[in-house]
DNA sequence: GTGGTCTAGACCACA
DNA sequence: GTGGTCTAGACCACC
């Protein structure tokens, strides 16, 4: 069972959201290698969409390698998702510079936001 | 003389784009509490863009406390805007918190994260 | 279906009438939570207005938490609405003190005041 | 000297504002029955706006019979104003009753309501 | 000139 | 079908 939590109002299609959700749990390790995935109508049944909207994550996932399907036996995560690893490290270290960027537009001091950094458990 | 690029491609609107833009003026100090930034009219002519999309912006601005306009007089960054900015600064430090969350999950260590912050301008 | 009337001589812009209607019939429990409302192109067509106003309506009931809408599904008034009108019998509580004091600066005594209130329907 | 707090930003127009101050000074006896008031051009400067704003304000007043202008000696608060005061409390009489309505639309009972206003000092 | 309101109508992504 | 964005242009009160 994997959870998705869907946000209906927020600017992100609902398509992209299960697009992230999963890449994030494979990152994470939470999602593994060779492991199955829910088939297109369970997971569209499970959150109460479309299939179709699941299909087109699907598709994407499948076109970013991250995902497999076998037509007779289902849908798993690739053997090989180092490279989709790393290349998520690379986009959340973005993300991170752009933050640090905005907050010292925002008045904040390099040495302020490490020693927040070295805080955090 | 307010410039603010815009990018008709992205998923961002224009009235957020203009949005985000004064914000950060306001943040690095290039707006100044109680000056007067351009009437509707004048930035939708300078922007090349509808002045019903300006007037959104300001709108938003104005709910956010950042602006207050005056009928027939004009449009003022907020006398008192430090209440405002003390928020965002909270608000982005969590994120931050949370991306640094993220990061050490995928597997990238502390120490990286510091070296990256300390190496950006 | 929603009654709304409209007053298109006086000073509240249809928006706002717009407004203070739903609210009103969220406050007395015709709009309960969770419950759809009709649709921007629906009500606008049912009031003979144009769809950006009932919009613009919508804009400032879901600032306030009034109402949530999910695009391609609709719009709902918000499941915690309680908070929401906990907080305006508090403010309209104030107004009412005001308008006591107020009355009695002018000379009115406020046995006079009760008299008047309990003869109300 | 007379005090005016004006809000350039709400839907009231300035010189309406002007209005309705004077008329509830003198409705709490502040400004007396044939006191002299600030002329036209006297009143514009103290409060930084066009004289033509205050000139609307007096003709209202003057019409309203609150105020009398004497072109060679300026303008004074009418003998009569009784009738002016009791006007003034019947429309305070009315936006209570509005405001009890309101109240009770939101759940408040009528008790409730007098309890709050016996409390009052 | 300013901001504020409103209309008519277009196009978009999404489901 | 839904909400979201944007344009073009009108009219208003106010100053």
């Amino acid at each position: 069972m994997i959870l998705i939590n869907l946000d209906y109002q927020g600017r992100l299609p609902i398509y992209e959201q299960i697009v992230s959700t999963i890449e994030r749990y494979v990152a994470l390790g939470i999602l593994k290698p060779e492991e199955q995935i829910p088939s297109i109508r369970e997971l569209a049944s499970n959150l109460g969409i479309n299939p179709n909207t699941v299909k087109k994550a699907y598709d994407i996932l499948e076109n970013k390698k991250v995902i497999t399907s076998y037509s007779t036996k289902g849908t798993f995560i690739s053997k090989q998702i180092d490279k989709v690893l790393e290349n998520r490290r690379k986009e959340e270290m973005e993300k991170l510079k752009e933050e640090v960027q905005l907050l010292m537009h925002l008045g904040v001091e390099k040495k302020e936001i490490i020693k927040v950094i070295n805080e955090g458990d």
